[in-house]
DNA sequence: CAATTGATGTGCATTTTTGCAATTGCCGTT
DNA sequence: AACGGCAATTGCAAAAATGCACATCAATTG
């Protein structure tokens, strides 16, 4: 490739369009001198001449007039990604990318809906389920974390917030079985729990502690699965309180408890935090939130 | 302009393309540590990120990968223009300038008409009159001129036909006037001269050293003019010998003499002299002028 | 016709860029 | 849980590109 050196293509462009090498140096901000090796090595390489030498300046030959279209194709087209690029940083347009744990999609898509009606250049994904979306690989510009307070670098948390989770079971389950007292009439009891063995999740690793693993009927790997078996009547298991509170097929079997519940938190790439776009987001997540029953 | 340098938009665009600097640094031929810093300042200068940093390399947010579609129409472009270059060199298309003085239009258009016939991805201009075009401008590719060989530093002259003139009269003239017996006979004669004084035409400096200037009654500025003037009987005068020889209206008054012709130049710019287009149409021309009648 | 202007070309000192090698960090595997 | 490999960094030396000053040449002007 004759052409590795665009850096010289453009010094080519800017002789071919001015005239002259002194014209061309001054736009360039460079010494003639510069201009002149740099058409030198291009013509070198390229085997054929660009230009025709002469005492007032440089004519472009036939291939000098040709480099000359591609270049201004080029330079326009450099002109108006800068353009773009810069303008994108202020405006919310193009793709937004949310992921977060299954379990807050209830919560987090009638939130995305509006968003996105509210801004008609914006297409939004929601990442969630099979596997962690990493914010380093640029694979989501906004992650909604659970647990303990992300320190990854480069990303940056702020508090957002606390879900609750309390013991549920369904009606038709407390009318077949009765209520149980207390966690000390817990026995005969059946349980709906999380298939992760290793789950760090705060109320699971009560109920591991706490309930015998011979109690625990029901096992699902998808919070949304262990809501539907809970309402089906399988047995007593945790739920989000927002998601509990209001339904009257649920019977409340334990009130919220603080060690239960989780804190979680909105994360993002540094590189993309300061963006409008991010900013929108998160003031417009923020807002949304208030209104959200996560204290039930 | 944040895009002020283009080979950092060639590194980034590779670096998208790739999706890792080593790669992009093992096709660009260059260090891994040149591609991060022209990568961190293309980002500096546009004040926005165009690749996500991870372990595994880097990946290209939205304003990478616009910079990659676009480059991407760019480096396709410049290939392309690499290979016309490249090919134009061998083909014989585009345009074709030639330049000599007027009075050789009769002869050398019937020839430039062939050439364009047998080249059909080719256009011709032919440039006479007014000015001298000059080949150090790039105003045309080849020239034939009249007179001592030129020496122009850049351009190569190569000895093309000698043009040969004697003095003509129309036979209407001779019939009027009489028939001069030699020079010794020209008195009382009227002769059609060039309105150049300071011409270097041989036979014009001839004709004001051996022709008293009461008898010159008809100047003109142009060689075709004064063809015109001899052939309507105003008086004697200079004329091509490929031109009046087959004129049967013409009378020779003096045959053709080795002082008043003019060698002529083959004349291309040193620059162009190599390609295809040129050469093929030397050859073409010299070819041709083997059937002109320039030394009748 | 001489002087001046404005352009290109070239040797040399300097600045900038690049290459090299060692380091860090992360991921996947043993 | 430790290890090996790959990729990104970073300090420092070498190389390359650049700027500068001067020379040169052509065209124009007084």
């Amino acid at each position: 490739m004759a052409f590795d050196d665009w850096d010289e293509v453009r010094t080519a462009y800017h002789v071919a369009r001015l005239g002259t090498v002194s014209a061309a140096a001054d736009v360039l901000g460079v010494h003639h001198a510069t201009v002149i090796r740099h058409i030198d090595a291009l013509e070198g390489r390229l085997g054929a001449k660009l230009f025709q030498r002469h005492a007032r300046g440089y004519t472009a030959t036939e291939a000098g007039q040709d480099l000359l279209l591609v270049a201004q194709a080029t330079q326009d087209q450099l002109s108006q990604l800068a353009g773009r690029i810069k303008g994108r940083g202020n405006e919310v347009t193009g793709e937004l990318v949310v992921t977060s744990v299954t379990s807050m999609s209830e919560l987090l898509t009638p939130v995305l809906a509006d968003f996105r009606l509210a801004h008609p250049e914006l297409t939004v994904r929601f990442l969630t389920g099979s596997r962690l979306f990493r914010l380093e690989y640029g694979e989501a510009h906004v992650a909604i974390r659970a647990g303990a307070k992300p320190n990854e670098p480069d990303n940056v948390a702020q508090r957002f917030v606390d879900l609750c989770v309390g013991l549920y079971a369904s009606r038709d389950y407390v009318e077949r079985m009765g209520m149980p007292k207390g966690p000390d009439d817990f026995a005969g009891h059946s349980f709906v729990g999380l298939d992760d063995e290793k789950s760090r999740a705060p109320f699971q690793r009560w109920m591991h502690e706490n309930i015998p693993a011979e109690q625990i009927v029901f096992k699902t790997n998808a919070d949304i699965s262990r809501a539907h078996a809970v309402r089906a009547g399988v047995g007593i298991g945790f739920l989000a309180g927002y998601s509990a509170h209001h339904d009257d097929d649920l019977v409340q079997i334990m009130p919220p408890r603080a060690e239960w519940g989780a804190s979680t938190w909105l994360v993002t790439h540094v590189d993309l935090h300061r963006t409008a776009k991010v900013q929108t987001f998160l003031r417009f997540l923020k807002q949304a939130a208030k209104d959200w029953p996560v204290h039930g």
